[in-house]
DNA sequence: CTTGAATAGTTAGTGCACTAATCATTAGCG
DNA sequence: CGCTAATGATTAGTGCACTAACTATTCAAG
């Protein structure tokens, strides 16, 4: 007994659920970012990319796509509107026509000062200290690192 | 000095971004489900939805959008896929027109039963225990808080 | 060298999530 | 009462995220 799938009867309950308040906490930061992000002419998952690109360039679709932990269609058409933005360049590899170079115009490369801000910016919207938002951050990637591990946990065959 | 606005130059690291992390864990998360919501036939969304109705039905659009935080445009075509899995019904309120009145089919009503081992099997396939759980959905709660609190956070008129 | 497998990216199709605009109904006030 | 406000839900339009299917190029074994 105490079998750890032993369903009782509230562990049914909407407000108990993690991933419930997981998706709820993610929609909301997101949302909280949207504000100062406008400023820069860029969506959430724009500003990833551009992030990625501000840390090295130019990159591969398949190399951004590993960064940010998705898959590459979903980068192919964000990269597009980037593009289309202003703020990035793609160029097929000469010597390898498959792989496309993603590089930073100078005005994409330039909206990186105005970048700097955010992250204070965030952590002062939302009240949080640098202290807490490691400790989250922590936490996340604990979780991640769970659903990387597979059924019963990493110690299972 | 030390405002917390001062961007260092690694704060702008994709690898310290809490909001990458976040997001990342939601979708990691959600797609940890998706196995064992496929054999109810339920995406996590649509089992969001059948947690709040399991838990009271009727319930008008609204009141459901207001459960799950979401705007009743997202809520609206996920109860007309539910309605067509036979799920659900939407009837209008006799006595006001203007509200629907989302039930349960015997069907969605039956499908609670398979639904109760979901919780369980969830924890033992993320390796988490009910204590793991309950700290980080009170983590995510504080994050929710702290991005209902406005700039600076709650003392700030 | 040529053919088949692997790699890189894109496209098509489904579903979520949001904002803004719309429609119908109800409530409330003069 | 009758007109306006507000309320409840839906629709249109944009963008993200995924899977599956497709194209193009490169690699590699025979």
């Amino acid at each position: 007994m105490a079998d750890v799938t032993d369903g009782t009867q509230d562990d049914l309950l909407l407000e108990h659920q993690l991933c419930f308040a997981l998706t709820v906490a993610s929609r909301s930061v997101v949302g909280a970012y949207k504000p100062v992000l406008d400023r820069l002419g860029l969506t959430h998952p724009q500003y990833l990319v551009m992030l990625c690109l501000w840390e090295s360039s130019p990159r591969s679709v398949r190399d951004i796509s590993e960064a940010l932990a998705q898959e590459p269609a979903t980068i192919s058409p964000l990269l597009r509107r980037l593009e289309a933005a202003g703020f990035i360049t793609r160029q097929r590899v000469p010597g390898d026509e498959r792989t496309l170079a993603v590089g930073l115009t100078p005005q994409g490369a330039a909206l990186r000062q105005q970048a700097t801000a955010v992250p204070g910016t965030m952590m002062d919207r939302l009240g949080l200290t640098r202290e807490q938002v490691s400790q989250l951050h922590a936490s996340m990637m604990d979780l991640i690192a769970a659903t990387k591990a597979g059924p019963n946990g990493p110690a299972r065959r």
